[in-house]
DNA sequence: GTAAGGGCTATAGTGACTATAGAGTCAAGG
DNA sequence: CCTTGACTCTATAGTCACTATAGCCCTTAC
């Protein structure tokens, strides 16, 4: 058991890839615990608040919402407990993902071929560009519902 | 040259598929025309102002943030305007659309393989979902940074 | 007359941060 | 001891593209 020492605010962002900011907003939103205090009035980490951090970090990456998070974190912190659960928000989570990319699939088809159109050469009043704009969608049957949460930078 | 009737908010909306709200908010930001108005201080629009809503939902359901739709008005507003600009938008837009479907895809791997490790029979502490959450990313190398704005559901 | 359905304004909330202002703290160098 | 720069603190407002709410007015049909 090497005791491992505290971290500052600074420190644990850099060791999850995360802004400063974003720990203190988890703290705000309680995603992360309220953090201990040094006599400077200065947040310090244990070790459990960079796994924990961590976990979110990962999470986050993976395109899961805060909220997501916070039901993996939850389920997650009791060891015993079953992981159905688990299993259930990723799975849903995927299958939004895969949603997703079939809309994006069929916008980026469309948006080819608008682009493809035109040569960028004339003027706007033969451009197909505008045209294709300016008509109603021709082929779209969008499905997108779920929100997907945007993967982090 | 027949003559169309002027329509309400209601049916302009119902006509772009758009609500209501929306165009009130899109007449507060500048990106319809502020209104006409009735004795009673209804919103009445005219033929180009229905095509203009159109313009903007289609483009909005090709993923173009409002930004990009503003700069496309304005493009195209002018008939005898060179059209290179638009097609520059568009295909920026492009780009960033295939930039995002590829990180989509990665994302759709990384999740799949991740909720199929685990049968969600057993309990958390052997739970191989939760164990992908906690450690660091594997292979993931995101270049996503370009937001693009959610297609309209 | 009254009830339903539309319309009006203004304000606040969403998600997940990001930005800014103004102040306090700490470690190293002179 | 003083200064400089990097770090930290709080509080507030802004982002995007809406969405929701409250409280009111107008029109139409019965």
């Amino acid at each position: 058991m090497r005791e491992t020492r505290l971290l500052s605010i600074g420190e644990l962002a850099d060791d999850a890839r995360v802004k400063v900011v974003t720990i203190r907003y988890y703290e705000q939103i309680g995603l992360m615990p309220v953090a201990m205090r040094t006599g400077a009035n200065y947040r310090t980490y244990s070790e459990d608040a960079r796994k924990r951090l961590r976990f979110i970090r990962r999470c986050r990456d993976l395109g899961f919402t805060l909220d997501q998070v916070r039901d993996l974190l939850r389920l997650s912190s009791d060891r015993t407990m079953p992981c159905a659960e688990v299993k259930q928000i990723a799975a849903e989570h995927r299958k939004a993902v895969a949603a997703k990319l079939e809309d994006l699939r069929s916008l980026l088809t469309e948006l080819t071929r608008i682009s493809a159109s035109c040569r960028g050469t004339g003027v706007v009043a033969d451009c197909r560009i505008v045209e294709a704009l300016s008509s109603p969608a021709s082929l779209r049957k969008s499905r997108s519902r779920a929100g997907i949460a945007r993967p982090t930078s």
